[in-house]
DNA sequence: TAGACGTGGAC
DNA sequence: TGTCCAAGTCT
């Protein structure tokens, strides 16, 4: 197919050198750097990512630690949870997979926080099965360049797995360059704000180009809700000196991160519930 | 299925 | 300064 061909060879040229596509990288590697990139930028994922392998080269590794330092670990990548999960999932590979990262997507989506993208990302570019990999890059690459939208709406995981099978070559290999190219191109080409389409090379068969840009009119994403003053925003404040404590963090200390009680009393809660915080005698800590 | 869920860089 | 948005998942 012609739109592989012309992403693989882009891909091979213009593609960064990122810790995850170095050879030789583990299976380990590529799950732990997938859940951190969820929603989080390349930029702040690779020096955690690296400390983190570091610190924790094997599933079993990280399962022989209690979950809080998991989340102290994860430091300020965001959505602490994911840290969670990642500790939950390396503790399942560990005593039921052998200390080894599944293959199958099937096996990987019965891990905790693995969802559709993340189970065939690690079977894909840690395994070279080949399976259509989807990610908001891909999404708007395909929006664009096929359909002539300027988004690509609300995700639909059936549509847009098919869409994106419909462009991989037959070899499982090429296949994998392919889901990473395509990625990648919507990473640094086909960007949301600005893209570069003056060094695309899909310019040529753009649909959206062709169509001369024109604005999007679909149904619109949900918009995000703003953080400042926010129940996140709480949340992640206490967060942070659960992260910083090495004692009990006392009611009183976290009455100080913010002014409302009501606000406060609710972010706690969610934290408790959420398994991010336990509370003991003296105070809350990390898990 | 829409909304919750962190954090920080870019414009 | 404020808005947008970033390799999603879970409920």
């Amino acid at each position: 197919m012609r739109i592989a061909r012309l992403v693989n060879a882009w891909f091979a040229l213009e593609g960064r050198d990122l810790p995850w596509r170095r050879p030789g990288f583990t299976a380990w590697g590529t799950l732990v750097s997938e859940i951190m990139l969820q929603q989080t930028p390349v930029a702040r994922v690779v020096p955690r990512l690296e400390a983190w392998l570091e610190r924790w080269p094997t599933p079993a590794a990280l399962a022989s630690e209690p979950p809080g330092e998991a989340v102290r670990a994860w430091d300020r990548l965001g959505y602490p949870r994911r840290a969670l999960a990642l500790h939950a999932a390396a503790t399942q590979i560990a005593e039921r997979h052998g200390n080894v990262v599944p293959e199958d997507v099937d096996a990987l989506l019965a891990l905790p926080g693995i969802g559709d993208y993340t189970a065939r990302a690690v079977a894909v570019f840690a395994y070279g099965h080949r399976h259509p990999v989807v990610d908001t890059n891909v999404r708007r690459v395909i929006a664009r360049a096929l359909l002539g939208r300027g988004e690509a709406g609300p995700p639909s995981t059936r549509r847009d797995l098919a869409a994106m099978e419909a462009l991989l070559p037959a070899d499982p290999a090429e296949a994998r360059v392919t889901n990473a190219a395509v990625m990648e191109l919507g990473a640094i080409v086909c960007t949301a704000r600005a893209p570069r389409c003056d060094v695309c090379p899909l310019a040529e068969l753009c649909a959206w180009r062709a169509a001369g840009y024109p604005a999007y009119d679909g149904p619109k994403a949900a918009v995000q809700k703003k953080f400042e003053g926010s129940d996140r925003q709480v949340r992640g404040l206490i967060m942070a000196e659960l992260r910083a404590a090495d004692v009990p963090v006392t009611a009183a200390e976290i009455e100080t991160v913010w002014p409302d009680a009501a606000q406060r009393a609710r972010a706690v809660d969610g934290l408790l519930r959420d398994g991010l915080a336990v509370q003991v005698d003296g105070g809350y800590t990390l898990p």
